[in-house]
DNA sequence: CTGAAAGCGCTAACAG
DNA sequence: CTGTTAGCGCTTTCAG
């Protein structure tokens, strides 16, 4: 591996020289520039990070930490971080919560143990406690799709109330009556939420849910949700409280040859990956996950960045009718 | 940030016993090591990873270039990945290849310039001379899911040809003449090949296919291909050359109001992740992608690891009937 | 604008 | 078994 110190020797200039054109520093004449960039194209140098991080304490790194690897929801998350984080130049290193308090903070310990210089965080399990705690220690991180309380500044939520809300009233204004829902596992304050905003939106509007079950967020349990819901109901219209249940259900639906939207409505959460794919292409509330991880490593990256906001939206394509 | 140093005052020994017992370097007497052992979890000491890197000269760092992002594949390849390298003590450092050679090319260069000890590769748009270069400048990697002549011991490859012709035979043999096929694009290899083993095993028994359809291996191809075909044909049995585009087809088929295995058998690829969790659970070719992605890793860790093969294996389940 | 010099925290001979 | 001594390749004052 070739080094600064021969870069420099080539060059005929110091180091420190080949350091300040190498990290862009302004203080350097044109024509000593020129001459440190040519030695470095010729020799094909590129920078040692380990060196580079020992040096200046500073790894370059970010880490995420995600719930899991499943779905294709991660992939989509991955891939906003990553992009937003190389365009500064960063590194990615992502580890799995796996859903645990423990996992979770373990893997942001070890985060950090790799000198990470912030962190995104798509943690449920982890107490808001630990999470004030880091902060307090001078970590520096970001939280995805969460509100936390002294934390506003560090935190990217989105109102997964008003997004169910939204896919009721949706529903009640097209003339829907005999509304069902499959949520995601009551075990999770996240999905108690979506399931509240539907409860809620239905009880304003006076209207009895024809059933509320429970799923896994998974494609196996949308099927059998779906499938146990139209064995003992006729609901005219569904709402699927994520993209991989919806399509469980679809197959339910299309199994007991029911036909979208003529005799059943479908409406979901939709992260972008297959609501516009399937048909009929599904009506949706739009859950913008990778815009928001895109603004939280913008975030990490630029503390005092514009703030965004991330408002529940009604993307109407062709699975709800009237009535 | 406490140091080895730090430690190493605090147990009142010198740096280099106290680099010993965090390397797990036998020649430490037990009473030091206690003594040391004590001090590091007292202070919370951890190593911190450039300053070994730089004096050790191994980053502890492994690469994986993958395709992309999207499917449910890359979860499950990377997890496994991930987890057999951090079994090991090593991070993983990701990046897409996103098909094409100059990215692909870019995407193991930066890992090399990030100084990674190795990589694992699933590349399809690299050229072998490429890889072979990579090898012969001394670089660390297995190549995952292709064959190389010149680089077969680093190679983790899959017979497609042999797979495909097992999803044809599997249907011929329950009696089906009717049968369809939806493979990947033609414009790759691995593709192409999947289409020739089927093709050439329909040949063989002397029939001719209903059709042989080309999708992109994602959902949506998946659907308009089966939608395409059910409109045009009325084949007995259809094969899906992986299981996303199955997916879509289940979709088509539903809404064909066609019932499996009743009206259609479906067979297809399986690299884990749906095919046993729709209804009717669909029989498939399993394609171990996560065990040789496992094992991918460890060969890279332990390049003397005894060789594992990986063949083509019927998972039969409920989407073909016998004729 | 450029160079000299002092580390960053750790590993790896080499002595003892 | 343990300590001493050099660096690893880079950044960063501090002079000039």
């Amino acid at each position: 591996m070739i080094t600064l110190e021969d870069v420099a020797a080539f060059a005929g200039v110091s180091r420190a020289t080949v350091s300040r054109v190498v990290n862009g520093d302004s203080k350097v004449k044109a024509a000593t520039r020129s001459k440190v960039e040519a030695a470095i194209a010729e020799m094909g140098y590129s920078p040692n990070p380990a060196a580079r991080a020992l040096a200046s304490n500073q790894s370059q790194m970010l880490g995420l930490v995600t719930p899991s690897y499943g779905g294709g929801f991660f992939g989509a998350l991955m891939d906003s971080v990553q992009s937003e984080a190389e365009a500064s130049g960063k590194q990615l290193l992502v580890t799995q919560g796996r859903d645990s308090a423990d996992n979770e903070w373990q893997a942001i310990q070890r985060l950090y143990n790799l000198r990470c210089d912030g962190a995104i965080l798509h943690v449920r399990a982890l107490s808001d406690e630990k999470l004030c705690r880091l902060a307090q220690d001078g970590r520096q991180f970001v939280v995805l799709d969460r509100q936390i309380s002294g934390l506003e500044d560090r935190c990217i939520s989105f109102d997964h109330y008003q997004a169910s809300q939204l896919a009721a009233q949706t529903l009640l204004a097209r003339g829907h009556r005999q509304i069902a829902c499959i949520s995601g596992p009551k075990s999770r304050v996240s999905s108690r939420i979506r399931r509240q905003g539907f409860l809620d939106a239905m009880q304003e509007a006076g209207i009895e849910p024809v059933a509320c079950m429970e799923g896994d967020y998974d494609l196996q349990s949308g099927y059998q949700q779906a499938d146990l819901l139209l064995r003992q109901h006729r609901p005219g219209a569904l709402y699927c409280c994520n993209e991989e249940m919806a399509l469980g259900a679809l197959l339910a639906i299309s199994e007991h040859r029911l036909s979208i939207p003529q005799d059943i409505s479908v409406i979901c959460y939709d992260s972008g990956e297959r609501a516009a794919f399937v048909r009929p292409a599904l009506t949706s509330i739009h859950f913008p996950i990778t815009d928001m991880a895109r603004f939280a490593t913008r975030l990490l990256l630029t503390p005092d960045a514009p703030r965004e906001t991330f408002a529940p939206r009604l993307i109407e394509r062709d699975s709800v009718r009237s009535v």
